[in-house]
RNA sequence: GGAGAGAUGCCUGAGUGGCCGAAAGGAACAGUUUGCUAAACUGUCGUACUGGCAACGGUACCGAGGGUUCGAAUCCCUCUCUCUCCGCCA
């Protein structure tokens, strides 16, 4: 959510990076401010209001400490038109406030001014592209059909006892799995990244606080029973580890990692893109998280980005970096880096990161804010990325890495799994 | 699931209708003293909105939301959460 003064204060600004991000109600800025005015004056009147009463109220209570209840009775009477009036002012300010908080809410963060125009997927720009793609022989198969030949994902089974798009992983596979998420897990621990188990359900105050209720509601698995929501990202329950918390200038940067399960209900989505590991509702996750000053975000940015790129160089991936363009990004990030692992097989790029700078957008609706050394609260920057997401690197190990000989486990991970080849 | 108790500032904790935005202690921060550390002493020490160049004001907040009252941390109602005991279970 962006501030109101903000809007207030660079309105040509906020319309002009609007506009980046292909926004398409720009009068809803000009609508803010007007209801922003509105909201000062109604709530002037009301708290002048209110002084006055609360005046009469000490004076009564002065009286009544004297002893004097004949002189205090008459001042009672003045009060009713206070009572009335504050009574409807109340509402209206509750009204006022509530219709700025709606409009307040249609608004997606600032893309930061290095984030190019574009409307979709197509207007991102490539940054950075590593590695080489394999060249497979006219025989390869894809990573669904070298799961069933390995015997290491069973999505049939998956079916049988949850329902599509929830595999079971088997064996070498369910292995291979728990070698990458502590690889990862280990990797971010010497970041300096510390690992935290956080629960994989929140409540509804935790979906606010980082956006996706109300917007996703559809997205997310519901336990309607105990009104809980399973996370779709461990980004839900580390962030809102913050949420109404002042933290100390020089406790910044705040460092978080958790590896979690992610559920993703992915309402709509259909076809051949969606096969076997591509898009699942449940997956593996790790995730990084970080709390920093606003001065230093960007270069935090820069960090995160090139810290996933080291994992993908470790797994030998070939990878490409992309600079989302504004109509491609997230309603909430002020800008954001897609990490994209080539699968030879089906000879296609797969997001498996996606690293965001979401400056104070999170931190004002969650109230994370930090104390600067002059004794001032100001709200801090929140990044969070990918670091990494399993099925989609599985998926491109798989289809990179086999040879007549079955699988090859790249040498960073063959300490974890203990095995070399999966045959 | 049943019964009971509770929720106050960074923490502990007092406060049962007006003198309470809130005692006291601790922590933290700044200063004085000190050869250093410690101790002692002094001071500062919630958040948000709002008026003002500022000095300094106004309003709201004692788990959340309603209500009673001239006036609510305090009384009433609803909800949420926490703790204790019992039951069940890992």
């Amino acid at each position: 959510m962006l501030q109101v003064s903000y809007i207030r204060e660079n309105r040509e600004q906020v319309l002009e990076r609007l506009a980046v991000k292909n926004f398409k109600q720009p009068e809803v800025v000009d609508q803010i401010i007007a209801l922003d005015d509105k909201r000062r004056e109604f709530q002037s009147k009301l708290e002048s209001i209110a002084a006055e009463a609360n005046a009469i109220a000490k004076q009564i209570g002065e009286l009544m400490r004297q002893g004097k209840k004949e002189e205090a009775e008459p001042l009672k009477a003045n009060t009713t038109s206070f009572k009335e009036q504050s009574k409807t002012l109340t509402e209206e300010v509750a009204a006022i406030e509530a219709e700025l908080y709606n409009q307040l809410v249609i608004l997606p963060n600032l893309p930061h001014s290095s984030v190019v125009k574009g409307i979709s997927a197509d207007d991102n720009e490539i940054v950075y592209e590593y590695g080489v793609k394999p060249n497979l022989p006219e025989i390869a198969l894809p990573h669904w059909e070298l799961a069933t030949k390995y015997d290491i994902i069973d999505f049939e089974l998956g079916n049988k006892i949850a329902g599509a798009g929830f595999p079971v992983y088997k064996g070498k596979g369910a292995k291979l799995q728990r070698a990458l998420i502590n690889f990862f897990l280990d990797q971010a621990d010497l970041q300096g990244y510390r690992e935290m188990q956080p629960p994989i359900v929140v409540n509804e105050a935790s979906g606010f606080g980082t956006g996706q209720l109300p917007d996703k509601e559809g997205q997310m698995y519901h336990v309607g029973i105990d009104n809980l929501y399973l996370i779709p990202t461990a980004e839900v329950p580390i962030t809102n580890l913050y949420r109404d918390v002042i933290v100390k200038e020089e406790e910044l940067p705040i460092k978080n990692c958790a590896y979690t399960p992610c559920f993703r209900r992915e309402a709509g989505s259909y076809g051949a893109h969606v096969r076997g590991l591509n898009r699942l509702h449940q997956f593996d996750k790790v995730e990084i998280v970080q709390v920093v000053h606003p001065d230093t975000s960007y270069q935090v940015l820069e960090d995160m980005s090139s810290y996933v790129q080291s994992l993908l160089k470790a797994l030998e991936l070939p990878y490409r970096v992309l600079g989302l363009c504004g109509g491609d990004m997230g309603f909430t990030s002020a800008k954001t880096y897609d990490m994209e692992v080539w699968c030879a097989a089906q000879a296609r790029w797969l997001e498996v990161s996606s690293v965001s700078n979401f400056e104070t957008y999170q931190s004002n609706r969650l109230k994370l804010r930090y104390k600067g050394k002059e004794g001032k609260t100001h709200l801090a920057h929140t990044l969070n990325g990918s670091a990494l997401a399993l099925p989609r690197i599985l998926a491109s190990l798989l289809e990179n890495n086999q040879t007549e000989n079955g699988i090859k486990i790249p040498s960073v991970l063959v300490p974890y799994t203990k095995f070399e080849w999966i045959s």
